[in-house]
DNA sequence: TATCAACCTGAAAATACCCTGATATACAAT
DNA sequence: ATTGTATATCAGGGTATTTTCAGGTTGATA
């Protein structure tokens, strides 16, 4: 889960960053509107939090941009102060969910998570799928027999893109534009690597090869 | 699948290629318009993403040329920025969609499906012909008796063709087309061999030799 | 029915890609 | 600092996919 924080406020900044990783998501960060707006449509984001009182362009103007480019990623908008009037254009220009500043990391993580549950289908905090359950808070694996597994913070990231996405071909840049902040990595094999983790994990035969192509989350 | 990206920003190049064959896409490229031009009408594309800002000669006029030459393949322009004349006046000279730079890959991806679903009647994720189903992001086949097979990265490639075509005669040449970029077979019976698989895979009948002619997928 | 080109097919060879255990590095916690 | 855990790198062996090859089969034509 990749999600595009986009914050002037370097202080905030560096208070959300490192706990949103810390529950699993990878975070790019941009301290201006107009960087924002590229970012988005350029890269494949899963949520973006975004600050309505950034500089360059305004917070709102960026949006509606998106909406209209069919950007249908979800959208948490955060407003500078208890401005009933921002909240109301913001949820009209195409925003999820609004949060007014200040607030607690809590409020913003449970309503952050609220729009991704919504926009990927999920009810609750578990993926399932044929058996595998995921725990996407506690971070944990349980598998068909009952095993449970705690998972590290890429094992998570990996195994919850795969749960999202079951049955279907993942290539190895997608993965790994899933779990880095920075572009990839030209000659490594983390990801080789970390299947192979996922496959001691989970038993061997969930995760499928496709040479040349990628992996497939497939029952086993 | 073969597709003509006509556009000389190499590094959006570089970004969009590898996508697009994941997608299951064969890609050519062409850097500048004169080419773009002379490709199109040469080969046989089944869609094209054509930038507007190309050097050498101006995309509109490649595109007007295009549709004068009763070219009918479906075209999707990318415009540079949000230049509203640019747009309308792709669409008045035959384009079949647009989309503004910067764009988002899953944007591009949908917009191009949408126009070659327009024009070739369908294409999801799955592809239905009496009784055999290919799910396309799986990749897996599966025959009317209900054996599932998982396809090679060509097996794939060749037996989607046969089913965007069924009932028709197919040359060994338009199917190497499909398979590789750049088209040389000279002395090679690859197709051959890969007709074979196919063949012990959903069974003999399906595809039919016409000698000298081609094959044909229809039903057994 | 003889001939020849085109096609089929099993298996081996070539290749590209992947796996995996060992090791090194980064990072966090105590 | 020290320890422990997570992440990244490396290299060599392993394997699926793709290509080639060679001998057999088929079908059109005269």
């Amino acid at each position: 889960m990749k999600l595009l924080l986009a914050e002037d406020d370097k202080q905030l900044v560096e208070f959300l960053r490192p706990r949103l990783q810390r529950s699993g998501y990878t975070v790019e960060w941009s301290n201006n509107g107009i960087d924002a707006e590229f970012m988005a449509l350029e890269e494949n984001f899963d949520g973006i939090i975004l600050d309505l009182g950034l500089p360059q362009k305004p917070g709102l103007e960026v949006l509606k941009n998106w909406r209209e480019h069919h950007l249908t990623t979800p959208v948490l908008i955060l407003t500078a102060r208890d401005s009933w009037q921002e909240r109301v254009d913001g949820l009209k220009a195409g925003a999820d969910d609004y949060l007014g500043k200040p607030f607690h990391f809590e409020e913003l993580s449970a309503r952050l998570e609220a729009i991704l549950r919504r926009h990927f289908g999920q009810l609750d905090n578990s993926l399932d799928f044929e058996g595998l359950t995921l725990d996407t808070e506690g971070q944990t694996v349980t598998s068909a027999t009952g095993e449970t597994h705690q998972l590290t913070a890429i094992e998570f990231r990996l195994l919850r893109h795969f749960m999202l996405n079951p049955n279907k071909i993942i290539s190895k840049t997608e993965l790994s534009e899933q779990i880095y902040e920075e572009e990839q990595l030209k000659d490594s094999n983390v990801i080789e690597v970390y299947i192979n983790r996922l496959r001691t994990l989970l038993g061997k035969s969930w995760i499928k090869t496709f040479r040349g192509q990628g992996y497939r989350l497939s029952a086993p």
